[in-house]
DNA sequence: ATTTCTGCAAATGCTTTGCATTGCA
DNA sequence: TGCAATGCAAAGCATTTGCAGAAAT
């Protein structure tokens, strides 16, 4: 809460109730929620809070660098404030979204990985994103349950 | 243009000239094109043809498992004829999508890694998707050309 | 003859925008 | 005080839906 505050400043943008409150429910939470998640998190504290700001909060932390964005699929983007490299699961059934860490891939995607790609496609990367989709434990239970 | 029908007659899927015409096209590009993009395709020898049908077919075609759909973030969901397992780099320039083929991490997917997510997050992993996002060759020129 | 698909247009739903008001700095 | 951010409502777009007519099996 500290950190926050003077990269904003640095880059001249405001710092508002509203962002610090973004960007705490994005640090305290592991769900990746997307916009409406996250707006319904902040309701009871900030009532009077509209969708459209968070919307322009996360695009905001987003560009700064504070937060990343998730592009699993259904149920729009997903919000992470987690930056550091790592990948993610997806479950096809309830939309939930886990993280994947200590791939040894999660290392890997910094050098060799980059590199050959780099060379290959001629591209400049700047970022990577490694989605598993598939089912998680608990809609797995639940389908078997059903279909016994 | 064999195999096709086939497999969706065995699926009681009817065989249509548009079904025909947006695999044939998906087939025939490396372009990854979002639904407008093949409705654009498609204009020319189908100008009666609906962009309703075009977001049907392509659900037909991805449940069916003879394309794959591709999430880049930007421009709609992309698709993909070549279903076997590749990774893809996404200009953020442009929006060109283009394939990154044999790194070993596409094989490397179907064991090891895919084992080791499979552990770690006790999903079941059906799939996997490996994106890298930068600046293409063509863009990169065009920016150094801009900045002189 | 049935059943499914197509094309159209309307509806939906997520996201963005414009603007007056509020609130940081 | 000045400039940026918020909140609201309206606008924008991509995608979906419903349904009558058309086409495939």
């Amino acid at each position: 809460m500290q950190a926050i505050e003077e990269i904003l400043r640095t880059k001249k943008i405001k710092v508002t109730p509203q962002r610090m409150a973004v960007y705490s429910i994005l640090k305290k939470t592991q769900a990746h929620p997307n916009v409406e998640m996250i707006f319904q998190k902040l309701k009871p504290d900030y009532p009077a809070m509209s969708l459209a700001t968070v919307y322009k909060t996360v695009d905001v932390l987003k560009r700064v660098g504070l937060i990343q964005e998730l592009n699993v699929g259904e149920s729009g983007l997903r919000y992470d404030a987690v930056v550091s490299p790592h990948s993610h699961v997806y479950c096809e059934k309830c939309g939930k979204v886990d993280d994947v860490d200590d791939l040894e891939l999660d290392e890997f995607q910094d050098q060799a990985l980059l590199n050959k790609v780099i060379e290959k496609s001629g591209f400049n990367i700047s970022a990577v994103q490694l989605y598993f989709f598939g089912i998680c434990p608990d809609c797995s239970e639940k389908l078997m349950e059903g279909s016994i």
